[in-house]
DNA sequence: TTGCAAAATTGATTTAGGTCAACTAGCATG
DNA sequence: CATGCTAGTTGACCTAAATCAATTTTGCAA
């Protein structure tokens, strides 16, 4: 049987037996680093550049060194949904496959560097990677827990309270590899962000207006800096509004 | 290395070191049965009785019998917020912990019959009974997709869509279990069914008496029949509004 | 530098759905 | 049988945010 810390290799869909996985996590730069010194496959995406574009799943996953990415997939219906923005120190590699999904692409959002890994080098690394040995089951796991945590804010938030939440959740992201966590570059639009956090771009735009006559953050253009992480967390809580958190019984 | 097809023991939290699992999956009715056999722990719940209830998790997986449950998790605000509904024939673990969740807890939506089953014997269980040796990677897989579905739901979807997609959603879960899939009881409240849309109660109530006006469901309080499904699938998917499916560029 | 297209902002208007409140129907209890 | 009690329904009203529309700003390419 499995010691607990090795890596598993993919599995295939129970429905269409292709492979696929789900893993926007951070492994941190440095061991993003030592992946691109072991595997040596880097490559450069200009801003609008696919990493990949596909109508099923795929052979790579890939360690953001720099730069940033958005990912997103197309329904039968012809919408597009974002799915997740991922940033230097981060892994990526596809959101889950369902029925309705027609096509799953990754593309670029600014000059991004990345190493490339091909899916059948991936237990071989998990010996020398540290943040790798966490299993895959690990790291699955998060991405549950991260999803919950998003239905929660796409089912019960306001508009300031999402982008409250957007913004400390991506702070917290850059925090953890070295950057400044109080003043970043929002590398993806007003329109991105919308689709992400389900609202219309104008209400990004007005509620990031707001925020800032509040003194919580300032911006210019697409460069933010949080002000007041404290005030900014409240809100993101929902405090303001007097929630009666009613005890429901089945 | 292991097997594609065996089961793992499940793996700690992370960040905390304690156990978590998910897993609100269907194994089928037949495979319920074998389980209760082999297992021979079996336990009724009577209506808001509680399964489990918990700070954090927990020793055992529940395969229903018969009868119905709701998980959800007590937020550190005190806000609750439903994470799922589970009927005969599924298996019900715990769903994701994240840092704001105070408490997770099931309780029976009327009488309720399960088999218990110990973590630890989950392995072994895995070499008897079909379904199970789906290894956990591949069901925690499908969870993942389950909730991007869901999320799409709350961040995108209009009431009448929600609530056509529930209807819809449970039907399919019925009708894998050779219970009528046009005719079925609605084990939960409307407060538990907005609660677990993103809605209110009373727009539950009005959105069923215009699916009904519209010929679309007869209800008699908590039993439905769905009389239309091809139309109401259409509501669920977002016919009727001209969605226009503005490919973004990042 | 000019010109153009995409992105962002701001205002006006509309609307879906939340909230509050009244009322009814089932169901259980003494 | 009367008496609540909870769940469900329905109406009136209001608010947050979508939509529509007009500018303004910015980035990029000729």
């Amino acid at each position: 049987m499995n010691g607990p810390d090795q890596i598993h290799a993919p599995i295939p869909c129970s429905d269409c037996g292709i492979y696929q996985l789900c893993l926007p996590t951070s492994i941190g730069q440095a061991d993003v680093d030592l992946l691109d010194k072991i595997v040596k496959n880097r490559r450069i995406f200009k801003r609008g550049d696919y990493l990949y574009r596909l109508n099923h799943p795929f052979q790579s996953v890939y360690a953001i060194r720099s730069g940033s990415v958005k990912t997103y997939v197309l329904m039968d219906d012809g919408r597009l949904q974002i799915t997740g923005f991922h940033i230097a120190g981060e892994l990526l590699g596809l959101s889950a496959v369902n029925t309705r999904v027609y096509s799953c692409e990754a593309r670029a959002l600014e000059t991004t560097s990345v190493c490339e890994i091909p899916f059948d080098r991936l237990e071989e690394l998990g010996q020398q990677v540290p943040s790798l040995q966490y299993q895959m089951l690990r790291i699955m796991s998060r991405e549950i827990a991260h999803n919950q945590e998003l239905m929660l804010l796409l089912g019960r938030k306001n508009a300031e309270e999402r982008l409250a939440t957007y913004l400390i959740s991506l702070s917290s992201r850059f925090a953890k590899r070295s950057y400044s966590a109080t003043e970043f570059n929002l590398s993806m639009s007003r329109g991105d962000i919308g689709n992400y956090l389900g609202m219309a771009e104008e209400t990004v735009c007005r509620v990031l207006a707001r925020f800032e006559q509040e003194g919580l953050i300032a911006m210019q253009r697409r460069l933010v800096r949080l002000k007041d992480v404290d005030r900014l967390s409240a809100v993101a809580r929902g405090n303001g509004k007097s929630e009666s958190p009613a005890e429901l019984v089945g």
